[in-house]
Formats: structure tokens, C-alpha cells, sequence
DNA sequence: CAGCATCCCCGCAGATACTG
DNA sequence: CAGTATCTGCGGGGATGCTG
């Protein structure tokens, strides 16, 4: 029975577990691409914000996501919390210098993707034409 | 009873549907940056590739995700297809100029991110430390 | 106010089988 | 070869309640 370098397992889609098996700038790639991480960076690249401003200023986040995305990227080094122990307690949070370098990439993406959507908008309109004729 | 215009409904989190009430813009970078948008889009900016060529060059991406991720930007006007009808079936897909265009910032931000990389494990490695003391 | 713990749902994505 | 169709699971993320 001959055994070859191709019996080898072939690379299989697989489950795909966070962070799991692929290069690990695709994850930091992901955090701050993520739905919540965009958001997150580009209203602080404004300012500094609390937590409940951030809360207010993206709108539609729960609690729990903003906190989960806030700790990512603390993690990560992009955010910086300050916690103020006052009471009631204030956390501040604002960019880190690679921080700031990351959420003026995604904010021109995201600038470019507003100021394209016109064309994108009619490309769908086509692909739909063209699909129900 | 007082009805005040503070009664209407305040943005709650709500479950998230993919593309429902959000800024359609979003929508798009959603797209471009997904799992397997990134990918698809840095391998078309090399060349174009015919969708097994695809399928390995990106490796672990199922059929079924690479065919609708290839959907979507081909309906975002991103990407091209061009199905020959021939047999056995041949179809090569390439970017369109505008999805040039934002192939090359998902690109940008992908080196930044490998470029980075180093200072981000430090960061987490600080970070991590700082949790176990 | 900021955040953690818990529960639970449903939609994304992988597996599999089939077709032009 | 390049897809479609269908099933299934499991984990992302929302809701709720509690704490320092």
C-alpha cells in the first residue's frame, strides 16, 4: 500500500472557531473590520467617549457587545480605558496611537464605500434586472 | 396622560438581520470586509482566477460560501463574472474598477495589520500579564 | 454608571447529495 | 467544473437580572 505525501489531509473547509487555524493578522484584521469595531473606532477617532456615550453615539449596541468589542481592541492595543475610581464609576475610552492609524484606515474605507454606494446601488439594480427578465 | 415625544420608541439593540435598518453603506463594508470578501478580493487583485483556482488559492473556504460570497460582490458591482459556455463549464472571475478600488484599501489594511502585528501581541501580551498578576 | 453572569434563540456556515 | 438544494449544529449576540 503506497503512501504518498498526498494521502496528507487535504485543507477541508472545517468549523470555522474564532481565531482558530489561520494566520493571525486575519483575527486583529477581523476586530477591527468587525460590525461593532468599525463603529467603535471611527466614533473615537472624533474623541474620547464614556462608555454610555458610546452607547448613545452608535445606538442599537447592547451592553454586552460593546463591552466584549471595547475589551478586543483594549486587548489589541487599538482602545485605551481609563477608569476613574470615582463613584458612580467613569471609564473613559480613547485610541492608542496604532489605534488611531487603524480607524483612519477603516474610516477612509468606510468614506469610500459612502461616497461609491451610488454606484454600487445601480450595479444591484442591474444584477436584479437581469435576473427577473 | 401626558404623551411626549420622549415616548417614541428608544433605539434598543434589537437582533440583528442582516442589512435591516442600517446606513445601506454599512452594508457594503460588510461585504468587502467579511471573512471570505477579504480574501477574495486580495486574490483577484493579483489576478483573475476561475473559481476552483479560487477555492484552493484561498484553501479551507467551502463551495457553498465561496459561491455566495462571490454573489454578493459580483452584485455590488465588485467583481465580474464571465461564465463561457463551453464544456466542461469554465468561469473566470476578476474585479470590476470599482472593486479595484476597494480591493486595494482591504489590501492596505490588511499589511498595516501584518505590519502591526508585532506590536499588537506585545499589547496583548501586557495585557494578559496585567489580568494573571 | 459600568460591567458580569446567565439564558436562549435563530441564522451563518459546513456537510452532503444532486444537476447542467 | 461550477454550481444548486437541503439539512443541521453551534455559537454570535440580544434580553434580562444582579453587583461594586
Amino acid at each position: 500500500m503506497p503512501v504518498s505525501a498526498a494521502d496528507a489531509d487535504p485543507p477541508k473547509a472545517g468549523k470555522y472557531v474564532a481565531g482558530e487555524e489561520m494566520c493571525p493578522y486575519r483575527l486583529v484584521l477581523e476586530h477591527v473590520t468587525s460590525r461593532w469595531g468599525v463603529l467603535v473606532l471611527m466614533q473615537l477617532l472624533d474623541r474620547p467617549h464614556r462608555f454610555s456615550e458610546l452607547r448613545r453615539a452608535i445606538g442599537r449596541v447592547s451592553e454586552k457587545m460593546l463591552t466584549q468589542t471595547l475589551q478586543t481592541l483594549e486587548r489589541d492595543g487599538l482602545v485605551h480605558r481609563d477608569a476613574k475610581p470615582v463613584i458612580p464609576p467613569r471609564v473613559d475610552y480613547s485610541l492608542t496611537d496604532l489605534g488611531r492609524e487603524a480607524a483612519r484606515q477603516v474610516r477612509d474605507l468606510a468614506l469610500w464605500t459612502e461616497r461609491r454606494m451610488a454606484d454600487v446601488e445601480r450595479a444591484r439594480k442591474a444584477y436584479d434586472d437581469a435576473r427577473n427578465a
